[in-house]
DNA sequence: GTGGTCTAGACCACT
DNA sequence: GTGGTCTAGACCACG
């Protein structure tokens, strides 16, 4: 499933798993129509209780992100490419505008934040 | 005290104020030395409890940004440039990471991402 | 948990737990992933306010000596052999100064001083 | 008067002040007899309040350290070499326990200790 | 069950 | 007046 669960990261963990697998759904890594590994499955998986990944699929499913078919699974949902696209903006719009408003306040211009952001963008895993 | 607490923001009431003030100490608005107000005095200010604006002035003074002194107040810490500039950097980095993990995780190039970013800052309040 | 408040010493509640439990931490005697007791538990144990144990938590995990997972509880950081070191010595050294510095006021030599820190040492509970 | 207050003390501000000069009296830096400072010239060479002051000479005179004479001021009172000894003895033992508790706690071995002592007590001022 | 946050209200030490 | 500590009790998010 391609998920590590930090816990140095603030986001419960439940939030952690489904913020990722949103993002693969976003990026059509993982296309409309993939199933979605079960609840005991992914929570073996990861290391965490049943608990956990059902909140996570929850919180995917109560964002359209993913369908539920009783008796069947969990899938992602078939979703347009202008769809797609909205959606990529909300999710990166609010941590864009935390980010921007902190930098604001510190005194960093836009440039010195574009510059940071190209940077370590090479830099990660 | 130039702070407006949102309902809507995620973060604690205590948190935003703590970050807010975080940020003013960082980019030297608020000089080393300067007061900071009563609990009381900004409890009443921005409606909330003395135990909140105390917790948020707790978080200052375990970060290190404020020293308190019973009986005289709170005043900021007396910072060098290179202290404060590595301490922008390490307020910025955790929030730089989380951004552009999901931007790769959505296949959003460096340039794209640089490009909103320049974008929203000039957008903003 | 072997600790013992006791009403005739100067500092607060909240901070006898939390230096005893550093100490069992940097002595290893909690090694490492150690879950704490939950708040409530410790509260009715030592017979105090359940705020008083979350005072105390905090204070450690401000420290870095403790991370907390809502939900799951606290658990003693994973550190280093070098890094407990280094926070032993931070520990220790502001007693020592303050100590060395009232026997140097009294002049009471080096010697004198390290002899009666042997003695003492022996004799306590 | 050789004093010098720190912010980053722990103790409060009278307390520093009271300390420093039962120090110098214990040592016989300043004999019994001599005249303190008014308090209004402490408190204006210290920048610290008039109230500061006299809490920390009424702290030196519940100590029967210094005697008031009502018109003429304070001054050091005449104590035997039995009562310094007995007193220097007093002021030491509590610093002495707690740091030796600390270092029990760590698993700091007696001689480790002394050796510290001996070594930091070279370095001061 | 866990911890996180906030409330109101009290008493104390310090300046 | 200032902050420091503690109390009891509430509601929420998380596992």
């Amino acid at each position: 499933m391609d998920i590590s669960l930090l816990p140095e990261d603030v986001r419960p963990a439940y939030r952690q798993i489904s913020d990722r697998i949103a993002a693969q759904i976003l990026s059509r890594s993982m296309p409309g129509g993939t199933p979605l590994p079960s609840i005991r499955t992914a929570a073996k998986e990861l290391g965490v209780s049943v608990i956990t990944v059902r909140s996570a699929w929850e919180a995917l499913e109560a964002d359209g992100l993913i369908t539920t078919r009783a008796g069947s699974g969990c899938f992602v949902a078939e979703l347009s490419d202008a769809e797609l696209a909205q959606r990529r903006r909300s999710q990166l719009e609010p941590m864009l505008d935390r980010l921007i408003r902190t930098a604001k306040d510190m005194g960093c211009p836009p440039d010195e934040l574009a510059r940071m952001v190209k940077q370590r963008y090479g830099q990660g895993d």
